[in-house]
DNA sequence: CTCAATATGTGTGATAACACACTTACAAGT
DNA sequence: ACTTGTAAGTGTGTTATCACACATATTGAG
C-alpha cells in the first residue's frame, strides 16, 4: 500500500493562515490533505461541488471552455485562496473547469462543512468574501488585458501571477498548456516566450520555463499585473477587523 | 424649486422585489430615489463608496480605465442588481469607474445601512451573494468574449444585455460610447452596427439604436450572452431558500 | 436659417494574431 | 543506440482590427 507523504500544512495557505487560532481550530480537523497532479480536472463546468480546496503548493486554473472547444483562463487559484467559492456564494455549481496548472498539495473540505463554517460569520466569512473580491479583480483584469494588451504582455502577467503562487522559479509547463490558458495559439506563445527570453528575463526549455529576472519581468509587464497583485495585498493582508452589522 | 417626479418603485429592482415583504420593510425607508443622468460618474476607480444603488430603469456600466486612457467595460448593472458590492464583500472601494450608460432611476442606500442589512443574514444576504456570483459570471464571460469573439458578436451580446435591463427597444447611445464600453475603436462599432443593421436586426440612427428583431439578435450572438443570461435566471429567480449553516 | 458641434461613414495602409503545414529537437523507454 | 512521442521552432499566407485622415450627415442653439 502506498503511503503519500505530505509536506505542507494548512498554514501554507494564506487564507487559512490569516485566521485567528481559535477559529481555525474549529474546523482544522475537517481539512484533508490531497495531492493534485498536473492536468487533473477538479471540477468540470456545471458540476455540483462536493469539496472546496485550499491549495498550499498546487495552482489551479479556472478555465472556460467554449462550445467549439476553445479555452481561456478566467482566473488562477493558489496558496493565496480557495477553490469553490460558488459554495458560499450560493450557486453550488461552477461555470468553469478547474484544472491543475501546477502540481502540488492542497487541503480539501466537504461542501457542507465549508458552508457551515461560512455561516458562522466571523473572520473566516470576512476572509472568504474579501478573497472573492480579490478574485473578481483578477477576472476583471483578465477581461481588460484580453482586450487591450499583446500576447507578450499577457504572458508576462501570467508568468508573474504563477510565480507568486509558487515556491520556485521553475515553471513546469509547455507552451501548449499556456496557450490554452491565454486562449491563443501555441505558436503565439512560442514567439512571445522567445522575445521574453531574448530580453534575458526567462529561459525557455522543453516543458519548462525558468524565471531569471523577476524584476525585469515586472518592468516588462502591463499594469494589469500590479493592479491584481496590489488588490490581493490590500484585501488579504493579516489583521482584518470585521466591519459588518 | 425643482420637484423631481419619480416613476419607479423599489419593486422595479429585481433584487429588492425578490425579498420577502417583512425583510424589505426593515430598510425600505432607507432607500432614497435618485435620477441618474447619462454619462454621470457614480464612482471613480479607487473611491470609497458612500452609497450603494439599486437601479430600476437606469443602467450603470462598470468601466475599467487603463493608464493610457483606454477603457473597457467589465460588467453592467441594471434593474437586475446592485451597484456597490464592494461594500458587503469587504473591500469598501472599487477598482472600476461606474458610469451611467442609460439614463433612468435608482434607489440609493447609505453604505453603513447596506452593511447592517447584509450583516443580518437572511434572504437579503443570500440574494446579494447570489447576485455577486451572477456578476462574476458576467465578468468572466466578458473576459472570454474579449479573447475569442469578433467585435460584431460582442456588439450583439452587449445590445442584448442592455436590452434585458431596459423597458424599451430604443437604446440612446452613440457608437463612440459603445466603443468605450467594448474597448474597441469607434469605427469598429460603426462597421459592426452596419453589418447587424443589414441583417435587419437593428436600425442605426444618429445617437440611437433600435432593436428590430430581438430573436434574430439572439441567433446572431455568440454563446456568451446565453450563458450570462441563464446564470442570472438560475441564481436570481424568486423563492430562494437559505442553505447556510 | 445658418452655423457649430457632434455623430457617423469611408478609405488606405499597418500590424498583430490567425490558420495551416511542416521541420527540428529533446527525452524516456525498450 | 534507436525509436517514438511530444515539445518547440519556422515559414507562408490570411484576416481582423487598428491608426489615421478625412467626408458626410444630423442636431440643436442662436
Amino acid at each position: 500500500m502506498n503511503v503519500t507523504h505530505y509536506s505542507t500544512t494548512v498554514l501554507n495557505n494564506h487564507l487559512l493562515a490569516a485566521l485567528p487560532n481559535d477559529e481555525l481550530a474549529l474546523f482544522q480537523s475537517k481539512l484533508v490533505p490531497v495531492s493534485l497532479k498536473l492536468g487533473t480536472v477538479i471540477y468540470e463546468s456545471g458540476d455540483r461541488l462536493d469539496y472546496a480546496y485550499f491549495p498550499t503548493t498546487a495552482i489551479v486554473s479556472l478555465l472556460y471552455i467554449m462550445e467549439n472547444g476553445a479555452t481561456a483562463e478566467i482566473g488562477m487559484v493558489g496558496n493565496d485562496g480557495i477553490l469553490g467559492i460558488a459554495l458560499f456564494m450560493g450557486g453550488d455549481t461552477t461555470n468553469s473547469r478547474a484544472v491543475v496548472q501546477s502540481a502540488g498539495e492542497a487541503f480539501k473540505i466537504k461542501a457542507q462543512d465549508l458552508k457551515t463554517e461560512f455561516g458562522r460569520g466571523g473572520t473566516f466569512q470576512t476572509m472568504l468574501l474579501r478573497y472573492t473580491q480579490a478574485l473578481m479583480t483578477q477576472i476583471s483584469q483578465t477581461a481588460v488585458c484580453n482586450r487591450l494588451h499583446s500576447v507578450e504582455q499577457q504572458l508576462c502577467r501570467w508568468l508573474l501571477l504563477s510565480h507568486d503562487r509558487l515556491n520556485s522559479d521553475k515553471l513546469i509547463m509547455t507552451h501548449d498548456l499556456i496557450s490554452n490558458m491565454l486562449g491563443v495559439r501555441r505558436e503565439g506563445i512560442t514567439l512571445a516566450a522567445q522575445k521574453i527570453a531574448e530580453k534575458g528575463l526567462i529561459t525557455n526549455t522543453r516543458g519548462t520555463i525558468m524565471l531569471i529576472d523577476r524584476q525585469g519581468l515586472e518592468n516588462a509587464v502591463c499594469e494589469c499585473y500590479q493592479v491584481v497583485s496590489d488588490e490581493y495585498n490590500r484585501l488579504l493582508s493579516r489583521g482584518i477587523s470585521r466591519t459588518f452589522g
